[in-house]
DNA sequence: GCGCTTGAAGCAATGCGTTTGCTTTAAGGT
DNA sequence: ACCTTAAAGCAAACGCATTGCTTCAAGCGC
């Protein structure tokens, strides 16, 4: 999200955005991230390879805003009553998605072809958001909640990590125990 | 790490190896990591560049190599006498190196050329035993010690997400925060 | 110690991704 | 309706990536 938001919206700029971006999902599930080059992007779009070099640099910047874009979370986190059962359940799916085939694809994908931090930046935005969601609410109910920060510390970070560092093991189990660890206990 | 412990020791394909990570090395600081290219480090290691290619597939994985070269503890932690001590030291100086530009450049590089993981999972093994001598020598002083995954979670897991998705606002407080509420409550 | 086997490096040609100057188009403002 | 300007199209040149074939040298059996 680097260069394509400072385009003329609904002009011809983001007709081709909007464009190359198909492109890039089409072509992903069509003939594999690996066999994704620019010129083939481009052809799909409707587009020549020249201006995706210019808007986007290269394809890894390319592919960084398209990751980006899927890691933004649809729905606000569930609501199951509670603060420890909400965080429970939106840790588990957070790892969940996170451990994925696609997700790693995409959390690589958006490290990797981000220059400035902006898109990594934004991918834990997306998180704190969500979190601050869940605190929210359970303030409203009156119970003591910890800041975004410590779970972002205690929750967020520990996933991402071993998502990244340490691929082995990682089931819901963990999300759950990272939860009881926070809340759980009196710490902080 | 992939490929390169495959090769005999001591014959030609080990001198290869060490002339084509020097040339890394040293092209690194001359030209900057940006234009680094194969055919770069090729001429410079007095190599063509098909053998770079056959061994390590690409740049990326060349560069994953090194990189995780570079981050290899050089010597083990200091010694101050009691664990919160050790593990402030260490968290501090595992912080700064982190994030220093080089530091983050070298954690990039070694995720991005790696395909099956075995490079990031060396880091994070670096890491593990840098701690595990921490903890042992805390637990041969009679100080009831956190394990290793705790250590992980609660310390390396926050400062490497931050450096990675949060790039902004990390000092060494942020360091001896994550180890007070880490050893000083008697959490877990 | 001598030749054989095998894996790795050198060589060279080819294809294609990348880059860049110039031209053309179209969106937005006057 | 015209003018301005940013962005897209076009095409050529460059250089990196890829690959079949050849050559070399380390390790091993005789």
């Amino acid at each position: 999200m680097s260069r394509k938001t400072m385009v003329r919206p609904g002009g011809r700029s983001a007709r081709v955005q909007a464009s190359v971006h198909a492109a890039v999902r089409e072509l992903e599930s069509e003939v594999g991230r690996e066999a994704l080059t620019v010129p083939l992007v481009a052809a799909r779009a409707g587009v020549t390879p020249s201006t995706i070099y210019r808007r986007w640099g290269d394809l890894k910047e390319l592919l960084s805003d398209v990751a980006v874009e899927r890691l933004r979370p649809e729905t606000p986190p569930e609501d199951k009553g509670n603060l420890r059962s909400d965080l429970d359940a939106w840790a588990e799916q957070f790892l969940e998605e996170m451990t994925s085939p696609s997700g790693r694809a995409y959390i690589r994908d958006a490290l990797l072809g981000d220059p400035d931090g902006n898109n990594a930046g934004q991918c834990s935005a997306y998180a704190a958001e969500q979190i601050d969601v869940v605190l929210a609410r359970a303030a409203g109910r009156g119970e003591d909640a910890p800041d975004v920060e410590t779970v972002l510390d205690r929750v967020v970070a520990p996933v991402m990590y071993r998502v990244l560092f340490r691929p082995d093991g990682l089931d819901t189990a963990y999300a759950r125990e990272l939860v009881a660890g926070l809340v759980g206990s009196a710490d902080r």
